[in-house]
DNA sequence: TATTGTTATACTCTATAACTATA
DNA sequence: TATAGTTATAGAGTATAACAATA
């Protein structure tokens, strides 16, 4: 028993505790979106498809930090479940143009409803100032090494 | 090129932004420690060992939110490293009782310089209160969900 | 019966290298 | 020559289930 919680040196680390929290949310997250199928990564590809209609794979691996080797599985599972429509860029016959169908619109739309619970849920004791300044702390930290997190770099 | 960033429903999202901030100190965390071997959560081991002397791998693992199956070739890894020590705990033989060799004292030494390195790079424009403040809410945030984060729970 | 550690196993996520087709 | 997408593959990280030894 007992196990008193002592992390000794990882305790001023924040590496440390992002890494922990982000665990916290990740757990929550799959609770949270049980059924549906939707896990964090294929989710914020359909957030990036919705916000950008379109756009092809590359570009939104770049934007969210996934490789183009690893977008084409992800792609595909979207595409086998009917959320996302692939039609060949006119412009650029190498690429695909990507946009939600109905049923990603009303996936997406649903996965944003049980999101809002679960944030709503992991941050009860936050008020509005200390929401608005972690996600402010941790916007200045995704801008520190952008070249070394992107996606794009073979 | 140009990718504009559009990250749609995404913006607003804590759980989103941990994930991505917790990647940029997780890949610059591999950076600093090219040549040790140390990955992030073999550290944290390492950590927790040294600031809880002959603990057992059950407990650093409800500390670090590990499963018992995982803790085994985390342990034995640093065993073979000869950064811990592992002996049968006479209290209780089922057992094993964790401590640091003097070489896992001066890889934990080295690791943590390396890392205070990293930390001050990728929080160079935080001030010393931004910093306590992150800290803070970061933990909050861990505390949570303790159960479910848990790492003894089959 | 519960707990410590173990083995075996599987799935997700991420990474690299080599390939094709278009530009 | 560079870029979009693909295939194959490998290594972490994490999850479960079943087992032996000890409490």
């Amino acid at each position: 028993m007992s196990d008193e919680q002592k992390i000794g040196a990882l305790a001023p680390l924040v590496g440390y505790h992002l890494r922990r929290a982000s665990a916290v949310f990740a757990v929550d997250f799959a609770a949270v979106m049980e059924g549906t199928g939707l896990r964090q990564v294929p989710f914020a590809v359909l957030s990036v498809v919705a916000a950008n209609p379109g756009i092809n794979q590359g570009s939104v691996g770049r934007i969210l930090g996934i490789k183009r080797a690893n977008m084409v599985s992800l792609i595909n599972e979207l595409i086998d479940r009917g959320l996302v429509d692939r039609t060949v860029d006119p412009n650029d016959r190498r690429a695909f143009s990507l946009t939600l169908t109905p049923g990603g619109d009303a996936a997406l739309a649903d996965a944003l409803a049980r999101i809002g619970v679960h944030e709503r849920e992991l941050l009860a004791d936050f008020d509005d100032a200390e929401k608005a300044m972690l996600l402010d702390l941790l916007s200045r930290i995704e801008r520190r090494n952008p070249a070394e997190t992107d996606g794009g770099d073979d």
